[in-house]
DNA sequence: CATCGATGTTGAG
DNA sequence: TCAACCTCGATGG
């Protein structure tokens, strides 16, 4: 379920906490015991995130991959701060509170433990433990020890993402790839081997942002058009991270009682700018919203 | 309390 | 194209 932001800001817990000391790395559930054994104490010297995925580097040379897929979720507890580089740690001078977080597509603070480690709370894939800090995977798409190669062909497969490669040279490869497809853009965008981090709410933001007809070929857009949307996503998404939430509507200081997107899940609702119903159409097994008239 | 559906991807057919 | 993965909040009875 979660986008690319959220992706970043697990990373992030990941180099926050957990980076540069021992990690006990089990699998209570069972199924990843063969894995985990492989990385059990061992230090995380790097945590990156691209596209959806994330990687952890150990410090003897093996990696580990985790795709959230749609309802995976990592839950942190422990000594942890929650959210953005701003937030001030949730320990006090005393003794640490123990704050648990859990980082899906949303995140949301669960109530504080009572000991630690905390018991593990269903099927948990796998378990990584420090000192002051314990990180619970459960129902990831992926979860896998890798070497240094298969990290690199893993992250070759994957389209750019704003926020790990460089900016001019991302906007070129978005820009070429989308200039030979007759793809319809709605699909390019979603395509993660094209661009990495959009799910299926920043698409429909995206695009109406941009104004475009989802339908259209990548190769009938001017190329000015397309270096728009990797800009407006690099923007998206850097606004994404740093708030833990899917802004698009680039005024959150309006009203309270304002919808939290322009299009995304407004099927049958009068569009935010011109009063058209919003439509919804199946395309390519996801559900696709966009406004017939602003976007035709 | 049962059912549905989801911000995703893979792989079978 | 569609089921499977196997979680969990929202929805409805």
């Amino acid at each position: 379920m979660p986008e690319g932001h959220s992706v970043h800001r697990i990373a992030r817990q990941f180099e926050r906490h957990f980076q540069g000391v021992p990690v006990a790395v089990s699998s209570p559930q069972g199924r990843f015991a063969p894995g985990a054994a492989q990385l059990d104490g061992h230090r995380i010297v790097r945590a990156m995130a691209v596209g959806k995925q994330m990687f952890l580097e150990f410090d003897h040379g093996l990696w580990l991959r985790v795709h959230l897929g749609i309802y995976g979720a990592w839950d942190f507890a422990g000594d942890i701060t929650a959210g953005g580089t701003g937030e001030a740690s949730t320990a006090s001078i005393g003794a640490p509170r123990l704050t648990r977080l859990r980082m899906s597509e949303q995140e949301q603070l669960a109530p504080d433990i009572q000991s630690f480690p905390p018991e593990p709370i269903g099927a948990v894939r796998v378990r990584l433990l420090t000192e002051a800090a314990v990180a619970d995977l459960r129902g990831p798409t992926a979860c896998e020890v890798q070497t240094a190669d298969e990290v690199a062909a893993s992250i070759a497969k994957l389209g750019p993402d704003p926020l790990e490669v460089d900016a001019t040279e991302g906007e070129e490869q978005f820009v070429a790839v989308v200039g030979r497809k007759p793809t319809p853009i709605a699909l390019l965008l979603m395509d993660q081997a094209v661009l990495s981090g959009i799910g299926n709410v920043y698409r429909a933001e995206l695009l109406f942002r941009a104004r475009l007809n989802p339908f259209t070929p990548g190769r009938e857009l001017a190329d000015g058009v397309v270096r728009e949307l990797w800009r407006d996503w690099t923007h998206l998404l850097r606004i994404g991270v740093e708030t833990g939430r899917m802004y698009t509507m680039d005024d959150e200081d309006s009203g309270e009682e304002r919808p939290e997107h322009w299009v995304y899940k407004r099927d049958g609702l009068p569009c935010l700018v011109c009063g058209t119903n919003v439509v919804m159409e199946e395309l390519g097994g996801r559900k696709l919203y966009w406004c017939p008239v602003d976007q035709a």
